[in-house]
DNA sequence: ATAAACCTGACTAAAATAGTCAAGTATATA
DNA sequence: TATATACTTGACTATTTTAGTCAGGTTTAT
């Protein structure tokens, strides 16, 4: 079990744009820049939180992306779940007969994934991009 | 992010192995054929459990594998680890002088992906063989 | 003897990942 | 209005990981 970088890259990306006044439209090269991600990734990756509208854009010279809610409602489950990094426990195979086919009868370890997945899922949803952006000045000083 | 095949049969196969009694060893094709695992994949599986001790081979003719500690001792960090499903949240990278080389600046999300490992394996220690086999005998009631 | 079952290492097809590349469109500002 | 900046989209691809298979053993109860 492991997170991808896509994951990985959105909660950064997301946190260097917090850190900014949200007045201000960040470009994805500055935050190519300041945190070594590919510039074409990131486009990629922004266009996916655009589209759950995490993020707005902006167009044009001086334009660049904004948080598009407070960086408190942002939970990193909304990110997560915006660019389809899944947390995905449970594997029930329908073509299977033997063992784990998520039908009438569970494998053996079906509620242990399901019960891992809330355990997660709990994580993700209590914590929001301003966590991040406060703990991350909290060790600054 | 997500669980891979390995830990997962590695955990219903042992599980499989719990529900028995462990005096008499349960050969892994009896494992393959209830839990519809491939052997030869098994095989893999159990050389690794067996060189961190948490089961015993028994060669031979009627031979086969027994645990190698009470059901309630073997907590599934024990069996992810020994198969190598690890939990790889943390992803500082050497190379990188921007962001996120774990050296003395860690990037903003270090931290969170250090606490989220934490959080996980919390779980995964808390967890035996035995609340498996446990929980998978209160559902058939 | 022989069959059951463990043991090991090398190999591989398929899928997922982590990008790159190319060709746009929109707009602020000089 | 020209132009540079920056968003937007979709297709493509190299690399890595995964989930096995395959072949050839060794051990031991009967
Ligand atoms: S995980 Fe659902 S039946 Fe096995
Ligand atoms: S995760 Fe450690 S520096 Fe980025």
């Amino acid at each position: 079990m492991k997170l991808t970088s896509k994951g990985r890259y959105a909660v950064m990306a997301l946190a260097d744009l917090a850190k900014f006044d949200n007045i201000n439209p960040v470009s994805l090269r500055d935050i190519s820049l300041r945190q070594g991600i590919s510039l074409d990734y990131l486009e990629q990756i922004f266009s996916k939180l655009r589209k759950k509208e995490i993020v707005q854009s902006v167009r044009g010279t001086q334009g660049g992306y904004v948080l598009n809610k407070k960086a408190k409602e942002i939970k990193l489950t909304n990110i997560f779940d915006a660019v389809d990094e899944k947390v995905k426990t449970v594997q029930c195979k329908k073509e299977s007969k033997k063992g784990c086919n998520g039908k009438s009868t569970k494998c053996l370890t079906h509620n242990l994934w399901d019960e891992l997945e809330n355990h997660i899922n709990n994580f993700f949803e209590e914590k929001s991009l301003e966590d991040l952006v406060k703990s991350s000045n909290e060790r600054r000083i």
